[in-house]
DNA sequence: GCTTAAAATGTGTTCGAGCACATTATATTT
DNA sequence: AAATATAATGTGCTCGAACACATTTTAAGC
């Protein structure tokens, strides 16, 4: 239980602490002699280097870059903020510096602007949402190559070289938001409903699609029949009062973005039927409309975490040498309008 | 952004580090004018002193000894203590030693036993579930009388000195539950089942039977018709098959406790008419009825969570002078058959 | 003005690892 | 055997905060 520090090694080995250091460190310059005599005592003991002398004598501020979309631009990323600054409260204590930059969603030129501007800070670390997939493969290139260590969350790239992903699971996820709907109504149509944002995220949609449909393949219940569609932000109101217009034998609709809202306010005018909705993410009008029920269930993407963690990691990875996990797939919370209370604080 | 040390300070201000030192720790004997000077530096830049020089120079090791029900006795806790290894395992880096302890959930001497144990160890803190409310208060007031610090967790007891709690809103808990069930079913009866356990956690079930209740007295719904039932262990399949023979208009079941799996069990033979069944936590048992669908929702109550968050709040409170919050209460995860695949990990 | 007490201020050491540099021991060459 | 090269080992300083102790300054008393 005691801790054995250099120089108690140096003094039971019978050498001194130089010698000791160089047989920990591998740095040669010992004889034979002296490399037994202090291997024989580091195997005797559990030796391990006291990590806070060791931050101490190397005494360094760490530099960490976080860029996403820009919260103003869509409100998903406003939560992103909120657990970058919990990270950077729990490690203020240390030599850590970070500093956030937003890209416009939008805009390819925006996210290679940003860019930039970090190369030029030339950080210890870079974490980012990697929503332009062949842009943001290129930049990781560069920054790899430049030593510089990368984490990405929220978008998975499969074919970069960045290894450290924190998200989660789209496919499950639509098999959960298939479960709700499956719980909700027991037969009838479901809709699929994709609202095209400005920015493109096909593979959420696309993954969650293919999620929700496995879901009722495999139940083998024929009492289901589902229609996929893809509305634009600017006519919904329209194309949706028509679908369920040649639709009646609609039920439950499924929207793969956080813009469940939206199909909510054209629900709630619909008095005479009632029909399901399971939507994605705590955004303040999302909320609303769960609370008053025109939502039934909510799935949490968490992208406070997501940011929280990505940015921890690193942290503890420059700090305390802990590896970065290649990749951290996040619980996906189910949220109903009476849950949604406990989610509010931390 | 520079990093200032107390000699970068006392340069600054035209004295020794040991009067900057002095004026820091207000340990007095330093002039009227020496304290200005010292003042006026201190207001312009931000001073954070070096936390890793700070513990290097400490060098002390904070013992924390956790004090929980045994999991060989009820499962519910096992998971508990992968709670507190993932904290130790974060800290591990610094001078923190912790000591794990089990007492006999039905026992309250084998509650007293262990405190003996751990007043004898004499720790700098402890984090307890205080499932027994007497014992508790008073062993609870003998720690802090004796200036070691208390968190508890799990159970809340209003009248003690212990203000560092962690755990669940349970009355929001039911009326998560009665969403759950009135999402399931529009109509019929439903039962709130209390399975005895072994040990009395009262307090925990009328919380929930109260949320429960207030949820449907809200929704002012006669639709809806609630019966109320407290089992034995011993003679669960007998009574259920009774009140269900009594109540054929039973629709769905909420269970207040982590025994679900034992309504889902008898549930599971009856084949001719479904009913909805949402219980509590995340046991092997209770996964395994969730995924075959006799369960229809878990609420989760996070007890690895729990006991994680009690040991770093301490933890933190010891290295990083971090207040400890007097109450936290986590949200509450709702979980089915397939998102539970995604809570096994972190 | 001198002595002594008290107050104020400054100096130096410690914590443990890490590394530069100094010193000593051994081997090689002439 | 002496000179030089090379290998081996030891010493001492650094990081920044904290505190004990030494030194200086100021005030009080006669």
């Amino acid at each position: 239980m005691k801790k054995y520090t250099i120089k108690d090694i140096a003094k039971l080995a019978g050498v001194s602490k130089g010698t000791v250091d160089r047989v920990l460190h591998k740095r040669g310059k010992v004889s034979e002699t002296a490399l037994k005599k202090v291997n024989s005592i580091l195997d005797d003991i559990d030796f391990k280097p006291n990590f806070i002398a060791k931050q101490l004598k190397n005494n360094k501020i760490y530099t960490i870059c976080v860029l996403l979309p820009d919260p103003k631009k869509d409100a998903y990323w406003e939560s992103c903020i909120v657990g970058i600054n919990k990270a950077v409260l729990e490690f203020n204590a240390f030599g850590i510096h970070v500093e956030i930059y937003f890209f416009n969603p939008t805009s390819t030129a925006s996210f290679l602007k940003a860019n930039l501007t970090i190369q030029a800070v030339a950080p210890d670390a870079v974490l980012l949402v990697p929503l332009f997939f062949k842009e943001a493969s290129t930049i990781i290139e560069e920054y790899s190559n430049s030593g510089i260590t990368v984490s990405i969350f929220n978008n998975h790239i499969n074919s970069s070289p960045a290894k450290n992903f924190i998200g989660q699971d789209l496919f499950q996820s639509g098999r959960i938001g298939a479960k709700l709907l499956s719980s909700i109504i027991s037969k009838g149509g479901l809709a699929i409903i994709h609202i095209d944002e400005k920015y493109n995220n096909a593979i959420h949609m696309q993954e969650k699609e293919k999620g929700f449909k496995s879901y009722f393949q495999e139940l083998n219940a024929p009492k289901y029949n589902i229609i996929t569609y893809k509305l634009k932000h600017s006519n919904i109101e329209k194309t949706l009062t028509s679908i369920m217009a040649e639709h009646p034998e609609l039920k439950g609709i499924f929207v793969t973005t956080s813009k469940s809202y939206q199909v909510a306010e054209i629900l709630q005018n619909e008095h005479e039927k009632k029909i399901a909705l399971v939507g994605y993410d705590l955004l303040r009008e999302n909320i609303s409309f769960l609370k008053k029920g025109n939502i039934d269930f909510l799935i949490h993407q968490n992208p406070k975490q997501q940011a929280y963690l990505g940015l921890k990691h690193l942290i503890e990875h420059f700090l305390f040498d802990k590896e970065i996990p290649s990749q951290i797939l996040l619980p996906i919370n189910i949220i109903n309008s009476e849950s949604i209370k406990t989610y509010t604080g931390d």
